[in-house]
DNA sequence: TCTGGGGTCCTAGGACCC
DNA sequence: TCTGGGGTCCTAGGACCC
């Protein structure tokens, strides 16, 4: 009943031609990894670990190979490299990573303009317009899979289903270099055998309290009340959980959102009590954020300072501005000033950071005006004015200065 | 084993207003 | 003198994801 590709991976059952399953979830095999042994073949079926070399570095992506040593992603180097003593360790290079990410989004638009981009290796496209050109999911995804190895040299793995969750939880299941779609029939049956950790928003600490209840697997949490979840998660989570173990999830594929927030962060590779070292920092960082403030057009409204100390507490300190802002001295100013009133000028600090939050178009942050009453009723007046002198003909269309609030 | 850097979302408390 | 109730905004922290 089952079927196997040229490379001899298992696929699920064919025919296939699920009328339901319209949403597919792709997802760049090691990605980053992968991208690296492009130009290092002579690595090909080694363990390889990308990562930074520093004595705080964590594990950035690892290929399979040296996924059988216990490596993860995000594991701390140290460990990682105990684990797998001979995996060679090479350095990102995230332009790369963008370009191969670009050709692969692009491709993906080949085969519908429905594509909702994750994160750089991976994307949800919404094939269910596509079906009539290009044939059933099954045959999609194939096909959209060949052209990816094709195109770039790259593995990818491809989950089709109903929803957004399923198709996910496909292509994970699929990994590695593989194809899984999974028919609206068989979904409860794909999903309740899975551990709770499958389920979006379940990492250690939800897992940890989860197992306390006695719940392990998906099928667990869903013949769980409600009250029972939300008492210990909170109501949105609870909720949530809830919805995702029934295969409930309303969300589209949509095409893209916009930025919430901008920040950089750094780990020093010792921790650092020089204030004047911290300042430094504070105003690299500052900089940055407001370069890409501007390359995307933005300006921002609240300034965050991220430190974390020496025994790794962390704490955030933010302010709102009087207004927008895309400069990189006003940041710091602000920054700076939130870094001081912290007073702990002689602490050991392992992380400094600084972020921008409550983004808007720096078009549209120009019109902030019209956004407080005061200044609606100022502008009216200046109209009036205006009016009295010259007539109310010389006035604009009040379609062209209704408040943006007030439009559709 | 000792924990990166980019983010998002949720919760909870306090201030403030009516 | 002892004290409501709701709504909104702001801030801090934490869990989570890739």
């Amino acid at each position: 009943m089952s079927k196997q590709d040229g490379r001899g991976r298992q696929f699920s059952p064919d025919p296939i031609d699920d009328a339901a399953a319209t949403i597919m979830h792709l997802d760049m095999d090691a990605f980053f990894a992968s991208v690296e042994l492009l130009e290092r073949p002579d690595l090909v079926g080694l363990p390889v670990i990308v990562g930074g070399r520093g004595g705080r570095s964590v594990v950035t992506a690892a290929t399979y190979e040296a996924r059988k040593y216990g490596v993860n992603s995000a594991m701390p180097m140290s460990v990682a490299l105990r684990r797998c003593p001979n995996a060679v360790v090479l350095e990102p290079h995230f332009e790369r990573y963008r370009h191969f990410s670009e050709v692969v989004m692009g491709l993906c638009g080949d085969v519908t303009p429905l594509v909702e981009p994750l994160s750089i290796d991976e994307a949800f496209l919404d094939v269910a317009g596509a079906r009539r050109l290009l044939g059933t999911p099954w045959e999609i995804g194939t096909e959209l899979r060949r052209r990816v190895y094709a195109e770039t040299g790259l593995h990818c793995s491809i989950g089709v289903a109903a929803t957004k969750f399923i198709a996910k939880l496909a292509s994970s299941r699929a990994k590695p270099d593989g194809l899984l779609v999974i028919p609206l029939a068989e979904t409860l049956g794909f999903l309740h055998p899975l551990p709770i950790s499958a389920l979006w928003g379940v990492g250690s600490k939800t897992e940890e309290q989860l197992e306390r209840l006695g719940l392990r697997t998906v099928g667990d949490l869903a013949n769980t009340p409600l009250t029972s979840l939300t008492k210990m998660l909170g109501a949105a989570a609870g909720q949530k959980l809830l919805d995702l173990s029934w295969a409930r999830d309303a969300r589209v594929v949509t095409l893209g959102r916009e930025e919430k927030s901008v920040g950089h962060e750094v780990t020093f590779e010792y921790d650092v009590t020089d204030p004047a070292t911290i300042r430094r920092e504070l105003l690299r960082m500052s900089d940055q954020v407001a370069v890409r403030l501007r390359k995307a057009g933005m300006v921002g409204r609240t300034v965050v300072l991220k430190l974390r100390f020496g025994d790794f507490t962390t704490i955030t300190r933010s302010r709102k501005l009087e207004e927008h802002t895309d400069l990189g001295r006003r940041i710091y100013d602000e920054v700076v000033e939130i870094y001081e009133l912290v007073g702990r000028p002689d602490s050991r600090i392992r992380l400094v950071g600084v972020r921008m939050e409550q983004l808007s178009f720096a078009a549209d942050a120009a019109l902030g005006l019209w956004e407080t009453d005061e200044g609606w009723r100022e502008a009216e007046q200046a109209i009036d004015a205006v009016a009295e002198r010259f007539g109310r003909g010389f006035i604009l269309p009040a379609a062209l200065v209704t408040k943006p609030n007030e439009r559709g």
